[in-house]
DNA sequence: CCAGTTTGACTGACTGTTCAATCTAACGAG
DNA sequence: CTCGTTAGATTGAACAGTCAGTCAAACTGG
């Protein structure tokens, strides 16, 4: 195996291509069933040169979950900081996790179920899903203490809140993404909020925001 | 592709001999590196016997995942049948979510990931899955009306509340997997079980079943 | 002309599946 | 009771396709 190109700033483009390639076909068809030469394709590059730059499938494949999982987060948190209120900090953490994909670079649903099942024996990965996890946290951490700060949110313990907020929303989300019938996503938005709302002492809304349908 | 052999009573026993064989190596391999020749060598069978039986590999390895899920669906009831309290019954259910494998079948964690990632894009699953949350909820939902009757819940619609605490339990579960460092299977019982007294208007406990460690 | 890229062609290993050949246990006829 | 018949169970060996990874040659921009 010859060992990964360094990365180097023209590099990177390439290599975001192929990463991003990478995880569209692991959403489609499963981490197990995504091949080096679909990935090349996708990316316009040849085979060889995939491995060239990753240097192993399973480097590659490893690192689109990773690279996509980062994208993700990043997104939530730039999204988060555009708005105020904690009430519509929330709702975009909701809405965040409980509604299909629609980014460029999806933190598509099939991608999480491949993510958790790699960590749960990769220990690269599950490090890394750990730390994200943390971060994912941090944000709701956040919101609850600038809303404790503005007056909006009762005094509680913010990270124990977190922990379990984080759950709840990881369980929905799952049910939104298997398209359980008794769990569409309108559905699990509002138990969400509900919840936050009677854990947090949160005013009650204007008007419920309705999710889109997939 | 040879069509797989009838079920009989003889087969029967090699068959599900296959099917834990199966579920076994899917937990600690995964899905995707499951190979038919080492199902068979921990089945005390030829590979040939294998696909004699199932036909093909995958509908081997789907068949195992949901043998495995019924059976933990199987059992989650037979275990919630021996017990009476509300509190108890409660209590076994988070235990049984959240807590490490030891059972022979194991529902084990590694498992579910792995049913999820196909059912996400496998119809068939999907709706397998669905039917096995549904039956999950139901019970739920038995041991809420049960505990209404006997007047230790409050009135509520259980249906809603079955549907949350599910998917609070999914949550959970996952990072009680995944060996998230903020949320041991211990702490996952004790919020699960807090929800739910909280939600139900359960009665406080005498003291805390302390969960093992895996 | 050099370092980093890129590729087509190749291969070597892996593994799902087939197949023809045995084995086994039940069973019915003699 | 015995012994061919038979249907299902079981296997070792071979087949065939796939696919990750190698390699030497070609390309490209600076």
């Amino acid at each position: 195996m010859a060992d990964m190109a360094p990365a180097t700033p023209n590099n990177e483009a390439r290599r975001i291509q192929m990463l991003r390639a990478a995880a569209e076909l692991i959403c489609e068809r499963g981490f197990g069933e995504t091949r080096i030469a679909d990935v090349a394709k996708r990316a316009k590059a040849s085979s060889a040169l995939v491995i060239y730059y990753f240097g192993t499938r399973e480097r590659l494949l490893v690192d689109a979950l990773r690279y996509s999982e980062q994208n993700f987060y990043d997104a939530a948190e730039k999204m988060l900081a555009e708005v105020t209120s904690a009430r519509e900090r929330l709702s975009l953490l909701v809405q965040w996790t409980c509604i299909p994909d629609d980014t460029d670079v999806p933190g598509s649903w099939g991608l999480w179920f491949d993510l958790w099942a790699q960590a749960f024996r990769h220990p690269e990965v599950k490090q890394d899903r750990v730390d994200m996890d943390g971060r994912w946290r941090a944000m709701i951490v956040d919101v609850v203490k600038a809303g404790q700060a503005a007056g909006d949110i009762r005094k509680l313990d913010a990270r124990a809140f977190a922990v379990t907020f984080a759950a709840l929303l990881d369980g929905l989300s799952i049910q939104v993404a298997l398209r359980d019938p008794e769990l569409d996503s309108e559905r699990a938005y509002n138990i969400a909020m509900h919840f936050a709302e009677r854990e947090l002492g949160l005013p009650a809304p204007r008007r419920r925001k309705p999710a889109k349908k997939a």
